[in-house]
RNA sequence: GUGGGCGUAGCUCAGUUGGUUAGAGCGCCGGAUUGUGGUUCCGGAGGUCGCCGGUUCAAUUCCGGUCGUCCACCCCA
Protein backbone atom coordinates (compact mmCIF):
# COMPACT_ATOMS: atom_id res chain seq x y z
CA UNK A 1 0.00 0.00 0.00
CA UNK A 2 0.99 3.24 -0.92
CA UNK A 3 1.11 5.77 1.73
CA UNK A 4 -1.77 7.29 2.67
CA UNK A 5 -0.46 10.65 2.92
CA UNK A 6 0.59 10.73 -0.40
CA UNK A 7 -2.28 8.95 -1.76
CA UNK A 8 -3.79 10.79 -5.55
CA UNK A 9 -6.53 13.13 -3.99
CA UNK A 10 -10.11 10.95 -4.00
CA UNK A 11 -11.72 11.95 -7.38
CA UNK A 12 -9.01 12.10 -9.32
CA UNK A 13 -7.31 10.12 -11.70
CA UNK A 14 -3.52 8.66 -12.79
CA UNK A 15 -2.82 7.92 -16.42
CA UNK A 16 -0.09 5.06 -16.20
CA UNK A 17 0.43 3.95 -20.30
CA UNK A 18 -2.63 2.25 -20.29
CA UNK A 19 -4.64 4.39 -19.29
CA UNK A 20 -3.26 7.38 -21.19
CA UNK A 21 -3.64 5.42 -23.86
CA UNK A 22 -7.46 4.89 -23.33
CA UNK A 23 -7.72 8.48 -22.91
CA UNK A 24 -5.22 9.37 -26.18
CA UNK A 25 -8.09 7.12 -28.02
CA UNK A 26 -10.62 8.98 -27.20
CA UNK A 27 -9.31 12.53 -27.69
CA UNK A 28 -7.84 12.04 -30.76
CA UNK A 29 -11.40 10.76 -31.94
CA UNK A 30 -12.97 13.98 -30.98
CA UNK A 31 -10.04 16.00 -32.52
CA UNK A 32 -10.34 14.13 -35.80
CA UNK A 33 -14.06 14.68 -36.18
CA UNK A 34 -13.92 18.58 -34.78
CA UNK A 35 -10.88 19.10 -37.66
CA UNK A 36 -12.81 17.11 -40.19
CA UNK A 37 -15.96 20.28 -39.51
CA UNK A 38 -13.08 22.65 -40.18
CA UNK A 39 -13.23 23.90 -36.12
CA UNK A 40 -10.37 25.25 -34.65
CA UNK A 41 -8.72 24.19 -31.25
CA UNK A 42 -7.83 26.12 -28.36
CA UNK A 43 -7.91 26.53 -24.82
CA UNK A 44 -7.61 28.89 -21.73
CA UNK A 45 -6.68 28.19 -18.04
CA UNK A 46 -7.59 25.98 -15.93
CA UNK A 47 -8.09 28.75 -13.25
CA UNK A 48 -10.23 31.37 -13.37
CA UNK A 49 -11.48 34.04 -11.26
CA UNK A 50 -14.45 32.70 -8.66
CA UNK A 51 -17.04 35.49 -10.03
CA UNK A 52 -17.26 34.12 -13.55
CA UNK A 53 -19.12 31.22 -12.45
CA UNK A 54 -21.04 32.78 -9.68
CA UNK A 55 -22.40 35.39 -11.74
CA UNK A 56 -23.09 33.25 -14.90
CA UNK A 57 -23.24 29.56 -14.40
CA UNK A 58 -26.75 29.32 -12.13
CA UNK A 59 -26.28 28.26 -8.90
CA UNK A 60 -26.36 24.45 -9.33
CA UNK A 61 -22.48 24.52 -10.44
CA UNK A 62 -21.67 27.08 -7.62
CA UNK A 63 -22.27 24.74 -4.95
CA UNK A 64 -19.94 21.91 -6.26
CA UNK A 65 -16.92 24.59 -7.27
CA UNK A 66 -13.48 23.67 -6.44
CA UNK A 67 -12.83 26.96 -5.38
CA UNK A 68 -9.84 28.78 -3.16
CA UNK A 69 -9.00 31.91 -1.79
CA UNK A 70 -4.66 32.12 -3.64
CA UNK A 71 -2.05 33.65 -2.08
CA UNK A 72 -2.83 37.01 -4.10
CA UNK A 73 -5.90 37.15 -1.65
CA UNK A 74 -7.94 36.41 -5.37
CA UNK A 75 -11.13 34.55 -5.16
CA UNK A 76 -10.31 31.60 -7.68
CA UNK A 77 -11.80 28.29 -8.64
CA UNK A 78 -10.98 25.29 -10.75
CA UNK A 79 -13.20 25.53 -14.08
CA UNK A 80 -15.94 23.31 -13.76
CA UNK A 81 -17.10 23.80 -17.24
CA UNK A 82 -15.52 25.81 -20.70
CA UNK A 83 -18.73 27.64 -21.85
CA UNK A 84 -18.13 30.64 -19.31
CA UNK A 85 -13.97 30.44 -20.50
CA UNK A 86 -15.11 30.67 -24.06
CA UNK A 87 -17.51 33.61 -23.37
CA UNK A 88 -14.76 35.15 -21.73
CA UNK A 89 -12.34 34.73 -24.33
CA UNK A 90 -14.81 35.98 -27.07
CA UNK A 91 -15.86 38.77 -25.12
CA UNK A 92 -12.08 40.15 -25.37
CA UNK A 93 -11.72 39.41 -29.10
CA UNK A 94 -14.45 38.41 -30.84
CA UNK A 95 -14.85 41.85 -32.84
CA UNK A 96 -11.51 40.89 -34.65
CA UNK A 97 -12.92 37.67 -35.64
CA UNK A 98 -15.19 36.32 -38.73
CA UNK A 99 -18.07 35.12 -38.17
CA UNK A 100 -19.30 32.82 -37.05
CA UNK A 101 -16.83 30.87 -35.12
CA UNK A 102 -16.34 27.57 -34.99
CA UNK A 103 -14.11 26.37 -32.03
CA UNK A 104 -13.66 23.59 -30.18
CA UNK A 105 -11.52 22.25 -26.99
CA UNK A 106 -10.77 19.66 -24.54
CA UNK A 107 -10.22 20.85 -21.12
CA UNK A 108 -9.39 19.26 -18.11
CA UNK A 109 -12.33 20.64 -16.12
CA UNK A 110 -13.46 19.89 -12.09
CA UNK A 111 -16.03 19.95 -9.38
CA UNK A 112 -15.91 19.52 -6.11
CA UNK A 113 -18.07 16.57 -4.89
CA UNK A 114 -18.54 12.93 -3.96
CA UNK A 115 -17.25 11.00 -6.75
CA UNK A 116 -19.43 7.89 -7.87
CA UNK A 117 -20.00 6.02 -11.07
CA UNK A 118 -19.55 8.28 -14.44
CA UNK A 119 -18.93 11.36 -11.85
CA UNK A 120 -15.46 12.69 -10.59
CA UNK A 121 -13.94 15.38 -8.95
CA UNK A 122 -12.17 15.97 -12.42
CA UNK A 123 -12.48 15.03 -16.22
CA UNK A 124 -12.15 15.65 -19.98
CA UNK A 125 -14.80 17.28 -21.91
CA UNK A 126 -14.86 17.88 -25.57
CA UNK A 127 -17.00 21.55 -26.17
CA UNK A 128 -17.46 22.10 -29.17
CA UNK A 129 -19.36 25.73 -29.86
CA UNK A 130 -20.39 28.32 -33.07
CA UNK A 131 -20.58 31.84 -32.09
CA UNK A 132 -22.05 34.64 -34.03
CA UNK A 133 -24.63 32.39 -36.06
CA UNK A 134 -28.30 32.03 -34.64
CA UNK A 135 -30.32 29.99 -37.24
CA UNK A 136 -31.00 26.19 -37.20
CA UNK A 137 -28.19 25.26 -39.45
CA UNK A 138 -26.08 25.96 -36.82
CA UNK A 139 -27.95 24.09 -33.91
CA UNK A 140 -27.62 20.89 -36.23
CA UNK A 141 -23.70 21.38 -37.57
CA UNK A 142 -22.96 20.66 -33.46
CA UNK A 143 -25.14 17.76 -33.00
CA UNK A 144 -23.67 16.44 -35.66
CA UNK A 145 -20.59 16.94 -34.68
CA UNK A 146 -21.27 15.48 -31.36
CA UNK A 147 -23.16 12.25 -32.99
CA UNK A 148 -19.97 12.28 -35.10
CA UNK A 149 -17.74 12.01 -32.17
CA UNK A 150 -19.64 8.68 -30.80
CA UNK A 151 -19.61 7.12 -34.25
CA UNK A 152 -16.09 7.67 -34.28
CA UNK A 153 -15.52 5.21 -31.92
CA UNK A 154 -17.44 2.77 -33.15
CA UNK A 155 -20.72 3.49 -31.59
CA UNK A 156 -23.67 3.35 -33.56
CA UNK A 157 -27.71 4.08 -33.61
CA UNK A 158 -28.31 0.87 -31.24
CA UNK A 159 -26.11 2.31 -28.99
CA UNK A 160 -26.97 5.81 -28.20
CA UNK A 161 -29.29 8.51 -29.31
CA UNK A 162 -29.81 12.39 -28.88
CA UNK A 163 -33.05 14.17 -27.28
CA UNK A 164 -33.65 16.97 -28.58
CA UNK A 165 -36.38 19.50 -27.22
CA UNK A 166 -36.41 23.42 -27.50
CA UNK A 167 -36.72 25.81 -24.71
CA UNK A 168 -38.46 28.12 -26.74
CA UNK A 169 -41.00 25.52 -27.93
CA UNK A 170 -41.63 24.19 -24.70
CA UNK A 171 -42.76 27.78 -23.36
CA UNK A 172 -44.87 28.30 -26.11
CA UNK A 173 -46.52 24.72 -25.43
CA UNK A 174 -47.30 25.42 -21.98
CA UNK A 175 -48.71 29.14 -22.65
CA UNK A 176 -51.26 26.82 -24.77
CA UNK A 177 -52.10 24.71 -21.65
CA UNK A 178 -52.09 27.76 -19.37
CA UNK A 179 -49.04 27.99 -17.32
CA UNK A 180 -48.80 31.14 -16.30
CA UNK A 181 -46.07 33.29 -17.21
CA UNK A 182 -44.43 33.55 -13.67
CA UNK A 183 -44.68 29.64 -12.92
CA UNK A 184 -42.66 28.49 -16.45
CA UNK A 185 -39.17 28.44 -14.25
CA UNK A 186 -41.25 26.23 -11.72
CA UNK A 187 -42.75 23.86 -14.81
CA UNK A 188 -39.36 23.93 -16.12
CA UNK A 189 -38.07 22.31 -12.79
CA UNK A 190 -40.56 19.28 -12.51
CA UNK A 191 -40.38 18.40 -16.23
CA UNK A 192 -36.42 18.23 -15.70
CA UNK A 193 -36.51 15.61 -12.76
CA UNK A 194 -40.08 14.04 -14.20
CA UNK A 195 -38.47 10.46 -14.63
CA UNK A 196 -37.18 10.49 -11.27
CA UNK A 197 -40.23 11.40 -9.75
CA UNK A 198 -43.33 8.90 -9.34
CA UNK A 199 -46.13 9.72 -11.60
CA UNK A 200 -48.56 10.96 -8.64
CA UNK A 201 -46.07 13.04 -7.36
CA UNK A 202 -45.14 15.12 -10.05
CA UNK A 203 -48.95 14.82 -11.04
CA UNK A 204 -49.34 16.76 -7.22
CA UNK A 205 -46.15 19.37 -8.53
CA UNK A 206 -47.73 20.27 -11.38
CA UNK A 207 -51.27 20.74 -9.76
CA UNK A 208 -50.02 22.55 -6.15
CA UNK A 209 -46.84 24.37 -7.56
CA UNK A 210 -47.09 25.24 -11.25
CA UNK A 211 -51.16 25.57 -10.33
CA UNK A 212 -53.10 23.05 -13.17
CA UNK A 213 -55.82 21.15 -13.05
CA UNK A 214 -56.41 17.31 -14.28
CA UNK A 215 -57.44 18.48 -17.50
CA UNK A 216 -54.11 20.72 -18.18
CA UNK A 217 -52.12 17.97 -16.36
CA UNK A 218 -53.11 15.49 -19.35
CA UNK A 219 -52.59 17.68 -21.70
CA UNK A 220 -48.62 18.64 -20.47
CA UNK A 221 -48.47 14.96 -20.04
CA UNK A 222 -49.59 13.82 -23.59
CA UNK A 223 -46.87 16.52 -25.33
CA UNK A 224 -44.25 15.54 -22.82
CA UNK A 225 -44.48 11.67 -24.23
CA UNK A 226 -44.66 12.89 -27.48
CA UNK A 227 -41.61 11.17 -29.38
CA UNK A 228 -42.64 12.67 -32.28
CA UNK A 229 -42.92 16.14 -34.00
CA UNK A 230 -45.85 15.19 -35.86
CA UNK A 231 -47.62 13.80 -32.35
CA UNK A 232 -46.94 17.79 -31.11
CA UNK A 233 -48.20 19.24 -33.98
CA UNK A 234 -51.51 17.37 -34.04
CA UNK A 235 -52.39 18.33 -30.99
CA UNK A 236 -50.85 22.24 -30.62
CA UNK A 237 -50.19 22.62 -34.13
CA UNK A 238 -53.04 25.00 -34.47
CA UNK A 239 -51.70 27.43 -32.09
CA UNK A 240 -49.83 30.87 -33.89
CA UNK A 241 -47.05 31.09 -30.94
CA UNK A 242 -46.63 27.05 -31.03
CA UNK A 243 -46.50 27.14 -35.15
CA UNK A 244 -43.14 29.01 -35.72
CA UNK A 245 -41.53 27.01 -32.94
CA UNK A 246 -42.61 23.82 -34.30
CA UNK A 247 -41.18 24.51 -38.00
CA UNK A 248 -37.82 25.62 -36.59
CA UNK A 249 -37.51 22.26 -34.82
CA UNK A 250 -38.50 20.54 -38.08
CA UNK A 251 -36.16 22.13 -39.70
CA UNK A 252 -33.31 21.38 -37.22
CA UNK A 253 -34.19 17.59 -37.84
CA UNK A 254 -34.65 17.89 -41.15
CA UNK A 255 -31.13 19.10 -41.18
CA UNK A 256 -29.89 16.32 -39.60
CA UNK A 257 -31.85 13.51 -41.45
CA UNK A 258 -30.34 15.15 -44.60
CA UNK A 259 -26.82 14.19 -43.24
CA UNK A 260 -27.96 10.70 -42.90
CA UNK A 261 -27.86 10.81 -39.06
CA UNK A 262 -31.84 10.75 -38.88
CA UNK A 263 -31.98 7.62 -37.00
CA UNK A 264 -30.18 9.03 -34.15
CA UNK A 265 -32.85 12.07 -32.99
CA UNK A 266 -35.34 11.78 -31.45
CA UNK A 267 -38.16 14.45 -29.89
CA UNK A 268 -38.00 14.48 -26.20
CA UNK A 269 -39.66 17.53 -24.28
CA UNK A 270 -38.30 16.60 -20.99
CA UNK A 271 -35.50 17.45 -22.04
CA UNK A 272 -34.79 20.89 -20.11
CA UNK A 273 -30.70 21.09 -18.98
CA UNK A 274 -29.75 22.68 -15.48
CA UNK A 275 -27.88 25.64 -16.95
CA UNK A 276 -29.90 28.96 -16.55
CA UNK A 277 -28.42 30.12 -19.85
CA UNK A 278 -29.52 28.00 -22.35
CA UNK A 279 -32.08 30.18 -24.43
CA UNK A 280 -32.91 27.84 -27.44
CA UNK A 281 -32.80 23.89 -29.03
CA UNK A 282 -31.12 21.67 -26.40
CA UNK A 283 -30.17 18.47 -26.90
CA UNK A 284 -28.92 15.04 -24.79
CA UNK A 285 -27.00 11.91 -25.86
CA UNK A 286 -27.63 8.52 -23.99
CA UNK A 287 -26.95 5.46 -24.24
CA UNK A 288 -30.02 3.69 -25.34
CA UNK A 289 -29.93 0.61 -22.82
CA UNK A 290 -30.73 3.65 -20.77
CA UNK A 291 -27.84 2.10 -18.10
CA UNK A 292 -25.90 5.07 -17.81
CA UNK A 293 -25.61 9.20 -16.99
CA UNK A 294 -26.57 11.66 -20.22
CA UNK A 295 -23.04 10.93 -22.25
CA UNK A 296 -23.40 14.26 -23.33
CA UNK A 297 -25.61 18.16 -23.09
CA UNK A 298 -25.71 21.15 -25.10
CA UNK A 299 -28.16 23.79 -26.87
CA UNK A 300 -28.41 27.26 -27.62
CA UNK A 301 -26.81 29.90 -25.32
CA UNK A 302 -27.60 33.71 -27.04
CA UNK A 303 -27.55 35.65 -23.91
CA UNK A 304 -24.24 34.52 -22.23
CA UNK A 305 -21.48 36.76 -24.46
CA UNK A 306 -23.66 40.11 -23.53
CA UNK A 307 -23.83 38.96 -20.20
CA UNK A 308 -19.86 38.59 -19.89
CA UNK A 309 -19.62 41.59 -21.32
CA UNK A 310 -18.76 41.12 -24.97
CA UNK A 311 -20.38 41.60 -28.40
CA UNK A 312 -24.55 40.09 -28.14
CA UNK A 313 -23.62 37.01 -30.40
CA UNK A 314 -25.73 34.00 -30.31
CA UNK A 315 -23.94 30.69 -29.87
CA UNK A 316 -24.52 27.36 -29.55
CA UNK A 317 -22.70 24.52 -28.02
CA UNK A 318 -21.96 21.32 -26.49
CA UNK A 319 -19.98 19.18 -23.74
CA UNK A 320 -19.37 16.03 -23.77
CA UNK A 321 -17.18 14.25 -21.01
CA UNK A 322 -14.52 11.28 -21.33
CA UNK A 323 -16.03 9.53 -18.30
CA UNK A 324 -19.28 8.44 -18.76
CA UNK A 325 -18.45 7.88 -22.29
CA UNK A 326 -15.46 5.26 -21.72
CA UNK A 327 -17.86 3.23 -19.78
CA UNK A 328 -20.13 3.10 -22.40
CA UNK A 329 -16.98 2.08 -24.80
CA UNK A 330 -15.68 -0.38 -22.46
CA UNK A 331 -19.38 -2.11 -22.42
CA UNK A 332 -19.68 -2.00 -25.58
CA UNK A 333 -16.04 -3.69 -26.03
CA UNK A 334 -14.84 -0.90 -28.25
CA UNK A 335 -11.89 0.15 -25.96
CA UNK A 336 -8.87 -1.45 -28.48
CA UNK A 337 -6.79 -3.49 -26.52
CA UNK A 338 -3.54 -1.80 -25.11
CA UNK A 339 -0.01 -2.88 -27.39
CA UNK A 340 3.44 -1.71 -26.61
CA UNK A 341 5.04 -1.33 -29.72
CA UNK A 342 8.94 -0.80 -31.15
CA UNK A 343 9.83 -0.61 -34.71
CA UNK A 344 13.54 -2.20 -33.80
CA UNK A 345 14.83 -3.59 -30.56
CA UNK A 346 18.59 -3.47 -31.24
CA UNK A 347 20.46 -6.51 -30.25
CA UNK A 348 24.26 -6.30 -29.68
CA UNK A 349 26.24 -9.81 -29.09
CA UNK A 350 29.28 -8.14 -26.91
CA UNK A 351 30.14 -5.08 -25.71
CA UNK A 352 32.56 -4.56 -28.58
CA UNK A 353 29.43 -3.76 -31.07
CA UNK A 354 28.23 -0.95 -28.76
CA UNK A 355 29.04 1.97 -30.98
CA UNK A 356 28.21 0.39 -34.15
CA UNK A 357 24.63 -0.78 -32.56
CA UNK A 358 24.30 2.98 -31.28
CA UNK A 359 24.74 4.73 -33.95
CA UNK A 360 22.53 2.13 -35.63
CA UNK A 361 19.98 3.19 -33.67
CA UNK A 362 20.21 6.53 -33.85
CA UNK A 363 20.37 6.73 -37.80
CA UNK A 364 17.12 4.65 -37.55
CA UNK A 365 15.29 7.32 -35.21
CA UNK A 366 16.40 10.19 -36.89
CA UNK A 367 15.02 8.68 -40.04
CA UNK A 368 11.51 8.32 -37.69
CA UNK A 369 11.67 4.54 -36.30
CA UNK A 370 10.64 3.63 -33.24
CA UNK A 371 13.89 1.88 -31.65
CA UNK A 372 14.71 0.57 -28.40
CA UNK A 373 17.79 -1.59 -27.05
CA UNK A 374 19.12 -2.91 -23.79
CA UNK A 375 20.73 -0.39 -22.01
CA UNK A 376 23.09 -2.28 -19.97
CA UNK A 377 25.00 -5.64 -21.12
CA UNK A 378 22.81 -8.97 -20.94
CA UNK A 379 22.99 -11.97 -23.21
CA UNK A 380 21.33 -12.07 -26.61
CA UNK A 381 19.00 -14.74 -25.16
CA UNK A 382 17.62 -12.06 -22.63
CA UNK A 383 17.55 -8.76 -25.01
CA UNK A 384 15.41 -10.54 -27.44
CA UNK A 385 13.16 -11.63 -24.65
CA UNK A 386 12.47 -8.08 -23.47
CA UNK A 387 12.09 -7.01 -27.52
CA UNK A 388 9.71 -9.70 -27.60
CA UNK A 389 8.12 -8.16 -24.54
CA UNK A 390 8.12 -4.65 -25.88
CA UNK A 391 6.24 -5.25 -29.23
CA UNK A 392 9.00 -5.05 -31.11
CA UNK A 393 8.39 -5.93 -35.24
CA UNK A 394 11.99 -6.60 -35.69
CA UNK A 395 15.07 -7.40 -34.24
CA UNK A 396 18.58 -6.03 -35.55
CA UNK A 397 21.66 -8.14 -34.35
CA UNK A 398 24.55 -6.34 -34.45
CA UNK A 399 27.60 -9.26 -33.59
CA UNK A 400 31.40 -9.32 -34.59
CA UNK A 401 31.50 -11.25 -37.84
CA UNK A 402 28.62 -9.26 -39.28
CA UNK A 403 29.86 -6.08 -38.17
CA UNK A 404 33.32 -7.31 -40.30
CA UNK A 405 31.25 -7.48 -43.30
CA UNK A 406 29.27 -4.60 -42.65
CA UNK A 407 25.81 -6.51 -42.46
CA UNK A 408 23.32 -6.81 -39.54
CA UNK A 409 20.86 -9.70 -39.31
CA UNK A 410 17.03 -8.93 -39.07
CA UNK A 411 15.08 -10.91 -37.72
CA UNK A 412 11.19 -10.38 -38.41
CA UNK A 413 9.93 -11.52 -34.56
CA UNK A 414 6.27 -12.30 -36.20
CA UNK A 415 7.34 -15.15 -38.94
CA UNK A 416 11.07 -15.63 -36.74
CA UNK A 417 12.70 -15.70 -40.16
CA UNK A 418 16.24 -13.75 -40.20
CA UNK A 419 18.67 -11.83 -42.92
CA UNK A 420 21.49 -10.84 -43.35
CA UNK A 421 21.21 -7.09 -44.74
CA UNK A 422 23.88 -4.08 -45.18
CA UNK A 423 23.80 -1.81 -42.27
CA UNK A 424 23.78 0.78 -44.39
CA UNK A 425 19.99 -0.20 -46.04
CA UNK A 426 18.41 -1.07 -42.93
CA UNK A 427 15.01 0.57 -42.65
C1' G B 1 -24.77 16.44 2.28
C1' U B 2 -27.62 11.33 3.72
C1' G B 3 -27.76 5.84 3.96
C1' G B 4 -25.47 1.06 2.92
C1' G B 5 -21.47 -2.64 1.08
C1' C B 6 -16.25 -3.37 0.85
C1' G B 7 -10.65 -2.37 2.34
C1' U B 8 -5.16 -8.89 3.02
C1' A B 9 1.27 -8.65 -2.26
C1' G B 10 1.48 -4.47 -8.39
C1' C B 11 -3.59 -7.13 -9.91
C1' U B 12 -7.65 -10.87 -8.79
C1' C B 13 -8.65 -13.19 -4.42
C1' A B 14 -8.08 -17.27 -0.40
C1' G B 15 -7.22 -17.59 4.87
C1' U B 16 -6.86 -16.65 10.16
C1' U B 17 -13.70 -20.27 14.96
C1' G B 18 -8.30 -14.26 18.37
C1' G B 19 -2.37 -17.70 19.20
C1' U B 20 4.71 -18.43 16.79
C1' U B 21 7.68 -17.35 10.27
C1' A B 22 -0.13 -14.66 6.44
C1' G B 23 -0.95 -17.96 1.18
C1' A B 24 -2.38 -18.97 -4.29
C1' G B 25 -2.78 -17.54 -9.43
C1' C B 26 -1.27 -13.76 -12.65
C1' G B 27 2.47 -9.96 -13.02
C1' C B 28 7.64 -8.41 -11.79
C1' C B 29 13.19 -9.71 -11.22
C1' G B 30 16.95 -13.57 -11.91
C1' G B 31 18.60 -18.44 -13.70
C1' A B 32 18.29 -23.00 -16.88
C1' U B 33 20.35 -20.62 -22.29
C1' U B 34 27.92 -16.60 -21.99
C1' G B 35 24.98 -15.57 -30.59
C1' U B 36 18.44 -16.27 -30.81
C1' G B 37 12.20 -14.42 -27.84
C1' G B 38 7.00 -15.74 -27.11
C1' U B 39 6.31 -22.33 -24.28
C1' U B 40 8.44 -24.94 -20.08
C1' C B 41 11.14 -25.64 -15.49
C1' C B 42 13.75 -23.63 -11.13
C1' G B 43 14.66 -19.62 -7.83
C1' G B 44 13.78 -14.59 -5.82
C1' A B 45 11.83 -9.87 -4.37
C1' G B 46 7.40 -7.77 -2.74
C1' G B 47 2.62 -7.29 2.86
C1' U B 48 3.57 -2.83 9.86
C1' C B 49 -3.71 -7.71 6.61
C1' G B 50 -6.00 0.92 4.99
C1' C B 51 -5.09 4.11 9.49
C1' C B 52 -6.02 5.39 14.81
C1' G B 53 -7.94 3.81 19.30
C1' G B 54 -10.60 0.12 22.58
C1' U B 55 -11.37 -4.96 24.65
C1' U B 56 -7.73 -9.05 25.64
C1' C B 57 -2.17 -12.49 28.29
C1' A B 58 -2.44 -12.05 22.81
C1' A B 59 -6.00 -8.35 17.41
C1' U B 60 -4.92 -8.92 10.47
C1' U B 61 -9.35 -11.53 12.99
C1' C B 62 -13.92 -8.72 17.86
C1' C B 63 -15.73 -3.41 18.86
C1' G B 64 -15.59 2.01 17.88
C1' G B 65 -13.84 5.94 15.03
C1' U B 66 -11.48 7.65 10.71
C1' C B 67 -9.78 7.64 5.68
C1' G B 68 -10.37 5.42 0.95
C1' U B 69 -13.56 2.99 -2.48
C1' C B 70 -18.16 1.22 -4.63
C1' C B 71 -23.63 1.52 -4.73
C1' A B 72 -28.20 4.24 -3.87
C1' C B 73 -30.18 9.12 -2.75
C1' C B 74 -29.34 14.57 -3.35
C1' C B 75 -27.44 17.33 -7.34
C1' C B 76 -25.76 17.57 -12.22
C1' A B 77 -21.32 20.75 -16.43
Amino acid sequence: MASQEFARLPGFRDFPPEEFARRAHIQRAWRRVARRYGFEEYDGPPLESLGLYVEKSGEEIVGQLYNFVDKGDRAVALRPEMTPSLARILAERSRGLSKPIRWFSMPQLFRYERAQRGRLREHFQWNVDIVGEAGVAADAEVAAIAIDGLRELGLTADDFAARVSDRRLLTALLGVIGVDDDRLGVAFAVIDKIDRLPEDKADRLFADDVGLDDLQIGALRRMLDASDLDDVAEIFGQDEAVAPELQRLREYVAVLEAMGLGDFVQLDLRIVRGLAYYTGIVFELFDRKGELRAICGGGRYDRLLERVGGEPLPAVGFGLGDVVLGELLADRGLIPAYERSLDYFIVSVSEDERAAALRLAHDLRDRGHVVAYALRIQGVGKQLKVAAREGAKAVLIVGPDELQRGVVVERDMTSGEQQEIPIGDVG
